[in-house]
RNA sequence: GCCCCUGUAGCUUAAUGGAUAGAGUGCUGGGCUUCGGACCCAGUGAUGAGGGUUCGAUUCCUUCCAGGGGCACCA
């Protein structure tokens, strides 16, 4: 990858140049006439050996230039100590053979290489159909599963189903089961709970349970056939905590190594030791578990399997959970990362709070329904996760037609057209002397856009940062657009038109790449 | 009261401490005898307020203002 390549060299030379070592950031400067990267090390390294930037940049220019000459038309130094890199159109020509090759592969690298990552997402209590605010979570978790596995990762996506009988939420969705409550009552719980006719007669834990798993069931299928989301684990809290024991087990755990003690007839945690603020009530005065408890239990679990890092995406409501989470890490002595998301909230036009609590809820089915997979996806990956979002369902259904979803998708589309007009089975395998045709500013700055998305994939891999796709989509479709405008792909000279067909067809693989990552169709036609 | 997130063009928003703050939408004006005009080009227009650190701050620190969320023996 090139920016790792001039992070070599850049720390290659500072070395030759017996400046010691240090980290080097580069930058992909806005105006071109910066060049194409640059870096502002020799403003740091100035600070640290007292010297002119001017001139330390001066030292370095002409050491890297000799390390790899190939790379580089030309380096230049800038006030008040930039380095500016210009790369050679011959290693950009070289760049769209290398994604013909490697095709959908294309990006891939090795920065996960060997590492496991779970990623726990959705995990929408078993009560309801999933509300617009789990939509985040699902798209948000489901792209940024995809990059890491891009980014060679191997990815376990964990859903977790909050169905324990003896808790607080079962309880109540029993009584709502067997109609001696309203709790998480509406049309969608009315239906399931009509169609388990016949199992009055249950105790209060089961009714509950069994109408959660009516109610996971079709949150499963939605998920897997209308989101296209998919998961490799779901764990059943009743099933897999509960049932096998994992409470006592870290309970015991606990009261052993003097983590936990008694108070006003319940049982604290020592959290306050381990970074959180205070203690928390791990069991209840009534003797039950608290939800911290069971979610120990089952972090417990993800703790003990290998992973590098756990990601947990939960909602806003949840940040009050994170430092205790964090705490608990580091009492159990996990050693990897755990990173936590914490998304903001989503809300409708009038600010409501979307809850299966309150009525007037606009589902997730119900807002892919109306604006479209495709649309939707767009719409949430394109915001940051920590900014609260408003979503006006009326506008979003209006703006669908001008949504930049479609301008991405018709660059796509008007690359096939291409392709199937000229018959993709006319298309020649790229020589390096044909390719050195392509010399057309656009042509170059198309081939400076695709391979940016290694480092798209490497720095959203490392900070998460998934609003980062659909903005790249869009640098991409329009770099693809103007050089549509610019370069005439199919015309008499038969050369040049072989050159430009490999280049469309690099755009066609890493604009596609792109889109599947955020779960969006590349249409052929629109 | 304490903790977390956010404040950027009219609107929706982007920016690992970097150079003239980038897009979309809106508005104004241009562009196809030829591969898809759902396109391209130009113009318009923004960092909530004040301090501080820095060669350089949307970004870091601090005070204030505004919005949202959290602070349970709920999940």
């Amino acid at each position: 990858m090139i920016r790792q390549d001039l992070i070599k060299l850049i720390k290659e030379a500072i070395s030759e140049a017996n400046l010691g070592s240090h980290e080097v950031g580069i930058d992909r400067p806005e105006d071109k006439i910066h060049g194409d990267y640059s870096t502002g090390v020799a403003l740091k390294l100035a600070k640290m050996f007292k010297m002119a930037p001017m001139k330390i940049a001066e030292n370095l220019q002409p050491r890297i230039l000799r390390l790899k000459p190939d790379l580089f038309s030309k380096i230049e130094i800038a006030e008040p100590g930039f380095i500016n890199f210009f790369i050679s159109p011959s290693y950009l020509q070289n760049r769209v053979k290398e994604i013909l090759k490697e095709k959908e592969k294309f990006g891939e690298f090795k920065l996960g290489r060997g590492q496991k990552v779970n990623i726990e997402f959705v995990s929408a209590n078993p009560t309801g159909q999933l509300h617009i605010g789990n939509g985040r979570s699902a798209f948000a978790g489901d792209s940024l599963a995809n990059v890491l596995e891009k980014a060679g990762f191997q990815v376990v996506r964990e859903y977790f189903i909050n169905d324990a009988k003896n808790s607080k939420q079962i309880m109540e969705f029993s009584k709502t089961a067997l109609g001696r409550g309203e709790t998480y009552l509406n049309d969608y719980v009315k239906s399931k709970i009509d169609g388990m006719a016949g199992k009055k007669n249950l105790d209060e834990g089961e009714a509950g349970y069994l109408l959660a798993q009516e109610v996971q069931k079709d949150t499963k299928e939605f998920l897997e056939k209308k989101l296209k989301i998919r998961f490799n684990k779901w764990v059943s809290e009743e099933e897999k905590i509960y049932r096998k024991n994992r409470i006592k087990k870290i309970l015991d755990w606990f009261k052993k190594n003097n983590l936990v003690y008694e108070k006003d007839g319940a049982l604290w945690l020592k959290t306050s030791q381990f970074g959180d603020e205070k203690d928390w009530v791990v069991i209840r005065e009534t003797g039950e578990p608290t939800y911290l408890l069971s979610d120990i239990a089952y972090h417990k679990d993800k703790f003990d399997g290998g992973f590098n890092r756990v990601i947990d995406i939960w909602g806003a409501d949840h940040q009050a959970h994170v430092s205790k989470m964090k705490a608990v890490a580091k009492m159990l002595g996990f050693r990897g990362n755990l990173d936590i998301l914490v998304l903001q909230l989503v809300t409708l036009r009038g600010g409501e709070k979307m809850s299966k609590r309150v009525g007037n809820i606009i589902t997730l089915q119900d807002l892919v329904d109306e604006i479209g997979l495709d649309v939707a996806r767009w719409f949430y990956l394109q915001k940051s996760l920590n900014t609260h979002t408003e979503i006006d369902l009326d506008l979003a259904k209006e703006q669908s037609e001008k949504n930049p979803v479609f301008y991405a998708q018709y660059a796509h589309a008007r690359i096939c057209s291409i392709l199937s007009k000229f018959g993709k089975s006319k298309i020649q395998n790229p020589k390096s002397k044909i390719l050195k045709l392509l010399n057309h500013p656009s042509e170059l700055s198309l081939i400076k856009q695709l391979i940016r998305f290694q480092e798209i994939i490497e720095d959203t891999a490392n900070d998460y940062q998934i609003q980062r796709l659909p903005q790249y989509a869009t640098d991409l479709a329009t770099s693809f657009h103007q050089f549509y405008q610019d370069c005439r792909v199919i015309s008499e000279d038969k050369k040049l038109t072989q050159a430009r067909l490999s280049l469309v067809l690099a755009a066609k693989i890493v604009l596609g790449n792109t889109l599947s990552l955020m779960g969006i169709s590349s249409p052929e036609k629109m």
